[in-house]
DNA sequence: GCCAATTAATTGACATGTAAAATGACGCGC
DNA sequence: GCGCGTCATTTTACATGTCAATTAATTGGC
């Protein structure tokens, strides 16, 4: 039997028992990868990957946005949420203000020192996202996307 | 301009900027929903994916390894392991072992309980890695992997 | 209007992951 | 046969992620 790449990338004595299970492994390994690679650009920036991804959210949405706004649109849990946003706090990127309506609300606005860093970041970024699958032909992305998109039916039921 | 499936996932405002960049945030997607799955079945049996790996690694090498051995064969940094060992080692899914030859050399070696959790958890765990490419068919599912594969190469240059 | 259920956010307890530095052992070269 | 660099592992300091429980504030039903 051939060997497969991820096998042999780690080193397995055993090949895989499905290619299902080898689709999977596959997947994950290639996310970790990838999200290491993001990892070390917003390093240099003295951000990470969770905060960078509220500033973008803030930004795509043009308005302060209260913290369950924010935890909904990422992938996590709500309180995460409360630590991510002290830390961006403290380095002055956003600002937190109590709704004055509910006070149960606190909203979290972008600041200016905020939406520079992230101007500085879009190039690189994009720049990344191009390189991480940049081994694949236009036809090959596109078939990759419908390919983890028609996989991700399985958790809308 | 149609809206992607990813981007109403996500309540996002606006389109993505690229075909890459929409492939790599699907991918960084699914493999978190993936991981929270896994996640899941693990805890039922009060290990973590981390934990879990350690000891599919042990079994597989079907000897006592070396932590930094261990750390190879996973994605992940070497610090980490030492709190994985002993917590894998607190409930006794593991023992560790000096080399007498080498004083530096930390063994670790799977205990029989640690084999049974294991196979415990053999069919759950192919069942869920079957489901959670479910929605593919076998072509597609080879094609995956297959793309995944080669967006991988850019890691190894 | 008043109390219970609900909602927004935070806190606390753990398990991980990362980087950098420290510890303890080995082993080669002179 | 000793010292210095290297190696395996651990420690420390931080940022996250998960869950469960708490606090504060609102709302709906009666």
């Amino acid at each position: 039997m051939a060997e497969g790449r991820l096998q042999r990338e780690l080193n397995r004595r055993n090949p895989f028992e499905t290619p299902e299970q080898e689709a999977v492994l596959n997947l994950l390994r290639t996310g970790d990868l990838i999200l290491n690679r993001f990892g070390r650009l917003f390093s240099e920036h003295n951000i990470t990957d969770s905060q960078y991804n509220v500033l973008k959210i803030l930004r795509d949405e043009g308005q302060p946005m209260p913290s369950l706004g924010i935890a909904g649109r990422m992938v996590q849990v709500v309180p995460a949420i409360t630590g991510l946003i002290d830390r961006l706090e403290a380095k002055e990127l956003v600002v937190r203000r109590r709704c004055v309506q509910d006070r149960r609300v606190v909203y979290v606005e972008i600041t200016p020192l905020g939406m520079k860093l992230l101007a500085e970041l879009d190039q690189p970024v994009l720049a990344l996202h191009t390189q991480m699958v940049g081994k694949l032909s236009q036809p090959e992305v596109k078939q990759l996307s419908r390919l983890l998109e028609k996989a991700r039916e399985v958790f809308s039921q």
